[in-house]
DNA sequence: TTCATTTATGATAACGTTTTCATTGATTTA
DNA sequence: TAAATCAATGAAAACGTTATCATAAATGAA
C-alpha cells in the first residue's frame, strides 16, 4: 500500500516550505495568491489529505472537531434514533463522530471509555451503565466534557443531560388504560438498575393511584430489557390464575418479547389482553394491530445532546443544563 | 480539564527515562523487575493510559489495531446484526472499532472514507454505495485493506467479499410461495442500483420461470428501500385490477411498509394477501401472524467479513477470496 | 587479569501536523 | 534618505509515542 502524500511531500513539490503548506490550508489570507495557486495545483494532484491523527497530536482539547458516542444497545431501535440526531448534528459542524456500542457490558463500556479519552475526542455522548456507574463519574470529576442521555446519575448532578420524562409518559399511558376500563394492568420493565426502569414503574403506580386502584406487586416486573425477558415475563403474568388484562411494557425490545408470547397464545389484541409500549418504533404501525406506544424523541435527544455538548466543549465553564423532554401517547389499535 | 498524564510524567515520577517506560509496557522482560515494578506503581497512581493517538502516529500501517465500519443505513437492523458480528470480531483481536453510517448517502460516504484514510485505520468493512462506488475502488486499487459485505463492485473483482447468496434465497422464497398456490405474485425491491435488489428480483424471476410461470413486469416494482416506498408501491399494486395475491419483499424496511398498507386495508394475511420479506427481523415472530421471512446471517458475516480483514491486514499479500452465505427461509404464518 | 558478551538503561530521531519566532525584502513614513 | 512597518516565507519546537542506536555496568570466558 503506497504511503498517503504529506505536507511534506506538497511542499516539495511546490518548492515552499511545509509551513506555508499548513498555512495556505489554515490562514489562506496569509499567503500569496501566487503560491497559493501553486501549492491548491499540488494538492490537488497528489490528492493530499490533512493526516487527522497528527492533527489531533499537535492541536489542544477543545478544538479537535472529533467526539465519542457510547451506547448501551445499538439493537434498540430507541437508541438508533438517538444516534441519528448526533450524527446529523456532527455533520452539519463538521465534527467526526466515534461511535461504540457497549451492549450493556461494563467490562466494554469501561473499554470504549478508555479508548476514547486515549483517542482524545473533544467530549463525548453517553448513556451510562448505570446510576452508579463510577468510570462516567470519575471522568466528571476530571471535568471531561459529557453530556448524558436517557439516563441519570444517582450521586452526581451537576452534567448537561437530555432526559425524556418518564413518568409523565408512563402516566399518561397507564392513565389511558384505566380510562379505556382496564382494571388488572402489569407492569413489565427493563432492568431495574436503571433509571428509566424505575421512573416508568413511578408514573405507573401514580397512574394507579390517581384511580383509587390496587397497586398489586405481583403485577410489577422488572427484566433484562431484553427481547426474551418480555417474552418469559408475560407467559408467566399470562398464566397466573387472576391474569392482567391489559399490559405496559418498559421498552421495546420487552414489548416485542410480550407480543410473541402473546400471538403465541393466540389471544386478541386488545379483546383479550391490551398492551401499550413504552417507546415507539418506526414499524409500529406495521405491526397488527398497530400498536398503542409511547414515543420518546429519540432523535431530538440525539440533536439536543450534542447541541449541549458543543456548547461545553466551547465553553467549558457553562453552567450544566438539565433538559427535559416530553414522551407522546400515540393512540392506535392496541387498547 | 486537568491534562491526561503522558509517559514523561511516569518517566519522571519513577525516575527513568520515557524510553524506559516505553519498554515496560511493551516488552516488560526487557527491563529490571525491580524498576518494573516502581514504573508500575507510577502508572497505576497516576492512571496512566497510553495516548491512542500519539501511538497510532508512530506505529507504522497494519500494527494499529484499529478498523474501519461503514454501513449504508443503521436503521436497517440487518446491517445492525452485521455491526454486532464486526464488534464481537474486534473486541475478541483488541481491535478498536471506528464505526460509520453514511445513511445511503453518496456525499456521507465520502466524506467518512476521507476521515478512515485520514485516521489511519488499518483497514475497513463496509457495504460500497452502489455497485459503481469509485470511491471505494480508489482505495482499492491504492491496496488500502478492505472487505465488502452484502454488496459487490461490478467492475473490480479482486476483494475480500462476503455476501448472501441472494438469488438462492429469494429463489427459495418464492418457489415456496408457488407451491402454496399463489399465482400473482408481486416483487417490491429496494434500490435498484444496488446489486442485492436485482439479485433478488433474479431469483424470483427464475423461481417463476421453472413453474412455469409468467413474469408480469407489473409486478415487479423497485422503490428506494426504505419504509415509505413499501408503503406506497404496496398500495399501488393493491389497486390493480388484478391485484397480486402474494408479495415478495425486497428488504425489511419495505416489508415494514407492506405490512402498514396491508394492515390499514383491513386485509388478512394470509387469507387475503400472502407476504415472505427477504431479511427477517429480530422481532418478525412478535407480528401478527408471525413473518415468514429469508433470513440472512448478518452476523455471521459480520465475523467473517472483520476475520477476511484481519487476515489481510497481517498478510497483505494474501489472494481475495469471495465468501457466500446462503440465506434461510423461515417459515412461520404469513404464507 | 583481560577481553568479549550480556543486561539495563538513556538519548534521540521519527511519525505529520500547527504555531511561534526569526528573517528577508518591499513598502510606507518622517 | 533613514527608519519603521508590513508581507511573505522558512526554521524549528512541540504534541506523545516507538524504535534504533549508544553507553555503562555487570557478567562470563580465556
Amino acid at each position: 500500500m503506497n504511503k498517503t502524500p504529506s505536507l511534506k511531500d506538497v511542499a516539495e513539490k511546490a518548492n515552499v516550505s511545509i509551513s506555508t503548506v499548513s498555512r495556505s490550508l489554515n490562514y489562506p489570507e496569509k499567503v500569496d495568491t501566487k503560491t497559493l495557486g501553486r501549492i491548491n495545483k499540488v494538492i490537488k494532484e497528489l490528492n493530499y489529505r490533512p493526516n487527522r491523527v497528527a492533527q489531533r497530536l499537535r492541536i489542544k482539547e477543545g478544538h479537535r472537531k472529533i467526539i465519542g458516542l457510547l451506547i448501551p444497545d445499538i439493537q434498540n431501535p430507541f437508541y438508533v434514533d438517538v444516534v441519528r440526531g448526533v450524527e446529523d448534528y456532527a455533520y452539519s459542524r463538521n465534527y467526526a463522530l466515534l461511535m461504540c456500542n457497549f451492549a450493556q457490558n461494563k467490562e466494554k463500556e469501561r473499554m470504549y471509555l478508555d479508548i476514547m479519552v486515549s483517542e482524545s475526542v473533544d467530549g463525548m455522548i453517553l448513556a451510562p451503565f448505570d446510576k452508579y456507574d463510577q468510570d462516567v463519574i470519575n471522568l466528571l470529576e476530571k471535568d471531561f466534557p459529557i453530556v448524558c442521555v436517557d439516563r441519570g446519575l444517582a450521586d452526581y448532578q451537576d452534567v448537561d443531560i437530555v432526559l425524556v420524562d418518564n413518568e409523565r409518559g408512563a402516566f399518561e399511558a397507564v392513565s389511558y388504560l384505566i380510562e379505556q376500563g382496564y382494571e388488572r394492568i402489569a407492569y413489565v420493565g427493563g432492568l431495574p438498575s436503571i433509571p428509566t426502569s424505575q421512573q416508568r414503574k413511578d408514573g405507573y403506580v401514580k397512574a394507579l393511584q390517581k384511580y383509587n386502584m390496587p397497586v398489586d406487586n405481583e403485577l410489577i416486573n422488572f427484566g433484562d430489557s431484553k427481547h426474551d425477558s418480555g417474552k418469559v415475563i408475560v407467559r408467566e403474568l399470562l398464566q397466573l390464575e387472576k391474569r392482567p388484562t391489559a399490559f405496559f411494557t418498559g421498552n421495546n425490545l420487552i414489548t416485542l418479547g410480550a407480543l410473541e408470547t402473546i400471538h403465541a397464545m393466540n389471544l386478541v389484541i386488545p379483546g383479550d389482553v391490551a398492551i401499550i409500549g413504552f417507546d415507539d418504533m418506526p414499524w409500529s404501525i406495521s405491526l397488527n394491530p398497530p400498536l398503542t406506544a409511547v414515543k420518546q424523541p429519540g432523535y431530538e435527544i440525539g440533536k439536543r445532546a450534542a447541541d449541549l455538548l458543543y456548547q461545553k466543549i466551547i465553553e467549558p465553564e457553562k453552567p450544566s443544563v438539565k433538559m427535559m423532554l416530553n414522551a407522546k401517547l400515540i393512540i392506535r389499535d392496541s387498547c
